[in-house]
DNA sequence: TCAATAGTGTCTTTAAGACAGTATCGC
DNA sequence: GCGATACTGTCTTAAAGACACTATTGA
């Protein structure tokens, strides 16, 4: 082991950046900053920031969620529903030239929140919005397709965004975290359109209908019911206590 | 956002800690090693270092695995086999007392090795060992159980290495990861003996013969045959071409 | 011979996939 | 009425769990 001497240490800059995930109108929407200035000025970015001297790295994403979009993140352990969203970690990425100004080591955090009405960006309207991740990666997480796409995000955002879209995916099939996408109370329909919409998918409604109720803890009815998609009344929901699912929801082949 | 001024961002000290799992004589085990200065002097902790000024976070847990154990860390994408390890980024931990000296923030890694002669550590044979998980963490997780464990690990590293004996036992379920603790060549049984050991449990030999060999990619025939656990020769594999189990491995229920 | 491990086969049970059919709203 | 969505049910199939049985070595 090298020696260990304090006073020594290469000095680095830490950062929290966030993917922060959600779906408006079946499409699965990543939220993203212009930035202001150089490198990579007037392009888009994740939002993100500093770590502070004396501050967790979670406080510093909560922080950021909290002055990005106004949610609350919910303690890790809780059920992720109502107006506040889930929060985790995601991953560091430390390449040495990800910043050309100076070594940052940034520690991503992945949010997932419910539909909300408007991004808001330091009281500068047009400096934030909802993105869906198709026009952001492209269908293969790549570039260079169709003619919808936004230019590439700024630093190494588009590695980071695709990873924390390929953790969403992978976690709702095991865990309960697709309800962090509904509002307090949702319907069976809903929360099938978020799993359509995170996957890329569609699902069988009967089945899937079949899989959540049949889960034990998975949903609790709320006693309403709710008319707002047309058709037959729904039973509305909430989410339950469990937040494994065993056996897991099985993503549909390619 | 904030404002984003390099010549004023808090300065911080980044290391990579490293948890390197082995199975050894049916048990679960972690490298560790002695420290030899304070704070914890005296305490065994996870093999770490800063890293340096111009090395990716990848390469510098790459560097600290060779200075730890002779092993090479297998590139990410190949199937983890032979003389070298399987490497992959497990968390980062931040917290601003986690270290009482400075501001430390810890990419840890996560390592799956063959079982191994004998750690060296710098020369100092007496300062780095193989212990048995259930050692460092109890049974739980928690310490104050039997008489057989050694006091707690360093500053936060016992939650490191349960946060990575825990991604080690949920990635076997479905990638192809446990064949990184066997050897080159290896038999169904010694596989199957890996996963009771990662799991702590039991598993029927004659379901799990069926489960590993009618998993297209798993396990390719290598031809030979080995004698070496007693009883009938077993014939010997080598890890195919999948890294992913689907369906997964099922780890029973507590 | 026996003990130990390797390997194959069968029956049961769980749960997903693929459908059909009915229920209840707005229009 | 019609269209839409919600919900229940049935049949089939994939795959795990729980066994019994045979095969091949060393001691």
């Amino acid at each position: 082991m090298p020696s260990y001497d304090p006073s020594t240490f290469p000095p680095f800059a830490v950062t929290v950046d966030l993917v922060v995930l959600t779906v408006r109108r079946h499409a699965l929407c990543a939220l993203v900053v212009r930035r202001g200035e150089s490198p990579f000025q007037g392009r888009w970015a994740l939002p993100g920031g500093f770590v502070r001297t004396d501050e967790d790295l979670g406080a510093a994403a909560a922080r950021e969620l909290v002055e990005e979009t106004g949610l609350c993140a919910h303690d890790p352990a809780a059920p992720a529903v109502g107006n506040g969203a889930h929060l985790e970690q995601l991953a560091t990425y430390g390449d040495p030239g990800r910043d050309p100004r100076m070594r940052v080591v940034s520690v991503a955090h992945l949010a997932l929140a419910p539909d909300l009405p408007a991004p808001r960006a330091g009281g500068d309207a047009n400096s934030a919005r909802w993105a869906p991740v198709v026009d952001l990666l492209g269908p293969g997480g790549g570039f260079g397709r169709d003619g919808e796409q936004s230019e590439p995000l700024a630093f190494d955002h588009a590695r980071i965004l695709d990873d924390g879209v390929e953790r969403a995916r992978s976690k709702i099939e095991y865990s309960s975290l697709a309800t962090a996408f509904c509002p307090p109370e949702f319907t069976v329909g809903e929360l099938r359109r978020v799993y359509e919409a995170v996957w890329g998918v569609v699902l069988d409604p009967r089945n899937f209908h079949r899989k959540v109720t049949g889960t034990p803890g998975f949903l609790v009815p709320s006693g309403g019911t709710t008319t707002r998609q047309g058709g037959r009344p729904a039973q509305l929901f909430r989410a339950g206590a469990a937040t494994v699912l065993n056996p897991p929801m099985l993503r549909p082949e390619v």
